[in-house]
DNA sequence: GCTGACGGAACGGAACTCGATCATGGCTGG
DNA sequence: CCAGCCATGATCGAGTTCCGTTCCGTCAGC
């Protein structure tokens, strides 16, 4: 399981959008007591309405001290996207290694499961679906986006459980990626615990869309 | 076609963002102004680096007017995606006119026709698939949100074309509608004339999906 | 001339900067 | 080996700038 391991791995080097890495030990901490209260933030008061000061008083640190590490606002935000990104390819991996799947349904599903447990239990974790497309406008591609993913997961799949690789196969992931997404966030969108028929409406989309072009997931 | 006539038609009454009903006339031409302007300015700098002082640049008019007819910035962005939902409607309308549909899938087809020509042509279109999830934090559902546009759909598909209603078709049609939006807006995210790839791969979606419920679209 | 429409200076608050100050931990000389 | 020194990273928060919003004086339609 090579390829699993790797998926959990942090390949993404902290990102751009920080100003100054940390070299002492106690500014790592600093680092992400700001974004959690970040997190913290955006459940209570809503994405658009967080302000640098809300961060960094409820991080217990000083306006000066965000802007060290964020060059603006935006950037905190961002920050605390790819951090959930982060996590949620670390709980992916966490569950192929636990639930040690035998087909790549099973392994797809596990990614399912990663992405709704963290829904429920991360705070600020919603910030995934909002943020990508804005910044879609004015960059470029980057690993931060769905089509990211797709490679991620297209590589497992293909590897550990043959499945015919190519753009094709990352297309389609794509695709599955972009539905999850908007039905999972659908799920949650009134219902902090995830209404439940979205849910399973997802695994039963994502499922037979799969297997329409990949056939049942055998061993 | 009793129904499909009134789904063009406003039956949202301008919204409750509007702050002062236009009394004269050049004022109504004043507030799509404003309108328009914001569309070019959403396109342009993106939708959360606007400013009400570049609305009110681009339309002519001063700051003050900008406050005349919106509460507050958020009001504008609202009234955007207002404006493109009512738009969104009159075009579906106008194709089933012109397409005459035989059969439910024929109709729904004529949706999605819909939603990509207006991606295409439409200034700050892309406002529609934005706004959506971040009011829902805090407000509650109301006529803007994909619940509401598959009331809509389902009172068309049941009583043109004999579908069975009731919730079930509700539900279903939500979840299609969440579907479709993502995959649409991911085919205009990086290409401005809409990936041809994602568009064709939502028809094919969206159509197995439904068969999957309602079986062949039979006239 | 009355009422609605408009302009833009002024206000308040939030984003962001910057230089003073504090803390850390590697280095050095005993 | 370690005590204390000091270069440099880290922090703070008052100040600045910019932007959303208000408000009232002026202008235009009916």
């Amino acid at each position: 399981m090579a390829r699993i391991d790797q998926f959990g791995e942090d390949s993404l080097g902290q990102g751009r959008q920080v100003r100054t890495e940390p070299i002492q030990q106690r500014s790592a901490a600093r680092l992400s007591g700001l974004l959690d209260a970040a997190a913290a933030v955006v459940d209570e008061v809503g994405f658009d309405r967080i302000t640098t000061a809300m961060v960094a008083e409820r991080a217990g640190a000083s306006i000066g001290t965000v802007y060290r590490y964020y060059p603006d606002r935006v950037a905190v935000l961002e920050g605390l996207r790819e951090r959930a990104v982060q996590r949620f390819r670390q709980r992916v991996a966490e569950n192929l290694q636990t639930a040690k799947p035998d087909t790549w349904w099973e392994a797809v599903d596990c990614g399912i499961t990663a992405f709704v447990d963290l829904y429920r239990d991360e705070p600020g974790f919603r910030i995934l679906h909002f943020a990508d497309r804005e910044r879609a406008q004015s960059s470029t591609p980057d690993q931060l986006d769905s089509g990211f993913f797709a490679h991620q997961i297209a590589g497992i799949l293909s590897q550990e459980f043959g499945l015919a690789g190519g753009p094709d196969l990352v297309f389609h992931l794509e695709v599955a990626v972009e539905m999850a997404d908007s039905l999972l966030s659908r799920a949650f969108t009134w219902n902090s615990q995830g209404d439940e028929r979205f849910i399973s409406e997802c695994r039963r989309i994502m499922h037979d869309y799969l297997v329409g072009y990949y056939g049942p997931a055998a061993g």
